[in-house]
DNA sequence: TCATTAGTTAACAAAATTGTTAAACAATTT
DNA sequence: AAATTGTTTAACAATTTTGTTAACTAATGA
């Protein structure tokens, strides 16, 4: 059942995915992704028709690798150690897959949150995807804010915490080590310590 | 000395920098932006001459905003409670800053940073305008920290510690409530709240 | 192997967007 | 109020970018 892609189309696809994570929809180039793709550019429209269908396309990969950041990330089971360092771990995964493509977070929030369309595109892929993970963990934490083995805090607020310093990472990781003057490494090294402390303080009790 | 603004340029400075911030330089219209002013769209180019050159002098705007909002934030002197309560003002300060344009962190990603020529015009602005306030301020850390009123963390670190949290809630203030249900003021209290609790558990020593 | 289909190319057309100009109008100066 | 200067407008020109086509080539299947 599975359509062969012909090498065109596909480097094509990759061409754009990297042109449109670059640029935008608006900055994107058709003739760019043509050349980055080593074809003629009469053949992105053969093959896609037009730049708006080639980019949705583009929006349902970035999707799929969406929905498998936040899959991963909740689906590192069966761990024997105390909650709150599956916590951290759910953390660190989802932080392992954000690195290798930190620009889809900015991409994500100019090229498809804004746009209704897009954004519904996503929320039917990616909630179905993830909904019965969610719930799983959403009780493990219940029981264990109620076994007292972490502090009083929202589930929502916790999942925001987590996607906002890991987002930010990303984020940051594509400028911050240029102004720092540090290698990348070293940045994301410093960076990752840091947000996985400020999630176990913020997981303990008391003080 | 200062150059008498006609209202029509700053109308269209106005329209512009509005343009701008929503799409992007590329995905902005000068026609649109005209529109949003109210004048035929060759005015735009008898005031500013290019596109090109009308987003620079919104650069700078950007650049005086931002530079506003760190100075404003380190500048929250005279402050008599601890030094954990004078760092949370700092972060309060500047979130309420931040939260007055809430489409800046995003802009300034990706339209100034990714560009030399334009990250250096904001550098060479911001830098000067706030080292001093900076470095006065890690004086007052240091001498907390070795009094042991705060943990032990870098400075840097706490710096991008507040920056991720305070931006991280402005930019996704702008789809969340959406998304959750929420009215926008809601999900700034709590959010904010949250941020709060992250950064006083963070300075706290030990537990 | 010949006919049919799919893939490719270069040249071109269409559309969208930015930039210019000449003429009209308004304001300001002498 | 005449002259000069600055502002505005509508029409248009230039450029950039996307999309199309017709002719050509390679692959495929009867």
């Amino acid at each position: 059942m599975k359509e062969e892609r012909s090498i065109t189309e596909n480097s094509i696809l990759n061409a754009a995915m990297d042109e449109f994570l670059n640029k935008g929809f608006s900055g994107a180039r058709t003739v760019a992704i043509a050349e980055k793709a080593g074809v003629n550019h009469a053949m992105l429209h053969y093959y896609f028709r037009t730049k708006e269908s080639l980019f949705e396309r583009v929006i349902e990969r970035v999707a799929n690798q969406f929905l498998d950041s936040l899959t991963k990330a909740l689906d590192s089971q069966d761990y024997n150690g105390n909650f709150v360092d599956k916590i951290v771990m759910i953390m660190n995964v989802h932080l392992d897959f954000v690195i290798t493509e930190p620009r889809l977070p900015l991409f994500m929030f100019r090229e498809i949150l804004p746009y209704p369309s897009r954004l519904e595109q996503l929320k039917i892929k990616v909630l179905s995807g993830i909904s019965y993970l969610a719930s799983q963990l959403l009780h493990e934490f219940d029981r264990a804010k109620h076994n007292k083995e972490v502090d009083e805090i929202d589930f929502l607020s916790l999942i925001f915490d987590i996607l906002s310093l890991n987002i930010s990472l990303a984020i940051s990781s594509q400028f911050a080590p240029d102004l720092l003057g540090l290698r990348k490494e070293e940045y994301y090294a410093m960076r990752k310590k840091e947000n996985e402390i400020l999630l176990r303080k913020r997981l303990q009790i008391n003080g």
